[in-house]
DNA sequence: CAACTTTCTTAACCTACATTAAGTGCCAAA
DNA sequence: TTTGGCACTTAATGTAGGTTAAGAAAGTTG
């Protein structure tokens, strides 16, 4: 339950005090491998922490495809920004793909915690600024990289995410299909 | 030179004292279209708000093709904001299209403010939050859309635009070629 | 205004990746 | 033990969009 402190204590530092008042915001859940903690279509009341396990955010198109937008292990955190800040019915799905502990914070709480800690508020200020640099170049990366490339620059961003991930996830994240990403990866890995 | 507090009035409300304040701490300029604000490889020491013309941010990737960022008109933000939270060099330019009036805040100030009035830091936590939902819808959209599906959708996000930004850097945003896109535009039309 | 630069267009050809379809291997439920 | 589902592979074929090259418009500068 310390893993989320220490997620903070990264940032910012809080009293005593001022974790005790966090602890009482916030709440802890098991889930099973395919919950899904938020459907599209509906409003996000929380955002999610992952304690263990493996969870991910994902849209579907029109044709019945998906599409990964963001993984989380251990540490991270995970939401449907979207609908969370709009209270409006989303487009993303958030499913727990390995059994998952995981805190959530709703909305209302954590707006209550930016009056209450201000540290908070800069702690999620710093959060979502990261977030966005990490969405940027990911955006410049599709823009600009072939399919091959962003799968050598996930393998090194997300070492540990390759052995648990199902790789046509990962294809999904680097937007490719499964069948182009195997073909790609036996051609990898005959150099 | 209002319009920068009209901008921070929509989110948060600053009293007279405050605003004073602010004003105290950022700076005006004026440039002419072609002038480059920041230099992909140098740590970016500012954040700029867009009175009048309009500014570009942009990246150069190995082949020597240009992939635009962001555009902002009047009223918007833009900056390097990977190499302005990590104070490195970073690897976009930031570039004056049309002649422009641009606030400039530099990082010390910005963070000296969030000290002085929480409401700014606020403030920019959540057009932070704004940026990075655009950012999310845009990175899937890149994934889920076509060429042509994305134009549509530029053209409904940004209408004035379209009349102001030469067309090979509105194919750049959407990330395709000059020559697709004029291909792609006439095909458009003949329907 | 001419001379130059930059943007836009057109067209032939090329390729990275998608689609469809069939087949393999695995494991979990019945 | 079978059955069915799911992840992965392979391969043939299709296509969105890239590349190259050349000329036409349009904007910029002296």
């Amino acid at each position: 339950m310390t893993l989320i402190l220490d997620n903070i204590a990264k940032i910012v530092s809080l009293t005593e005090a001022e974790k005790e008042l966090f602890l009482s915001k916030i709440e802890t859940k098991q889930y099973k491998a395919k919950t899904i903690l938020h459907n599209a279509g509906e409003i996000c009341k929380h955002s999610y922490f992952v304690n263990s396990g493996l969870v991910r955010s994902f849209n579907i198109n029109d044709n019945i495809v998906e599409h990964v937008l963001h993984f989380a292990c251990e540490g991270w955190w995970i939401g449907d920004m979207y609908s969370l800040l709009s209270q409006k019915p989303g487009n993303l799905f958030i499913e727990v793909m390995e059994d998952a502990e995981v805190v959530l914070l709703s909305k209302e709480n954590q707006e209550q915690l930016y009056f209450e800690i201000p540290k908070l508020e800069r702690f999620f200020r710093i959060l979502t600024e990261k977030s966005l640099v990490a969405h940027q170049e990911r955006l410049m990366d599709n823009l600009s990289l072939s399919a091959e490339e962003r799968f050598d620059k996930f393998c090194k961003r997300y070492p540990t995410l390759i052995q648990r991930v199902p790789q046509k996830q990962i294809a999904s994240y680097i937007g490719v299909t499964p069948e182009f990403f195997s073909k790609m990866k036996s051609r990898m890995l005959r150099k």
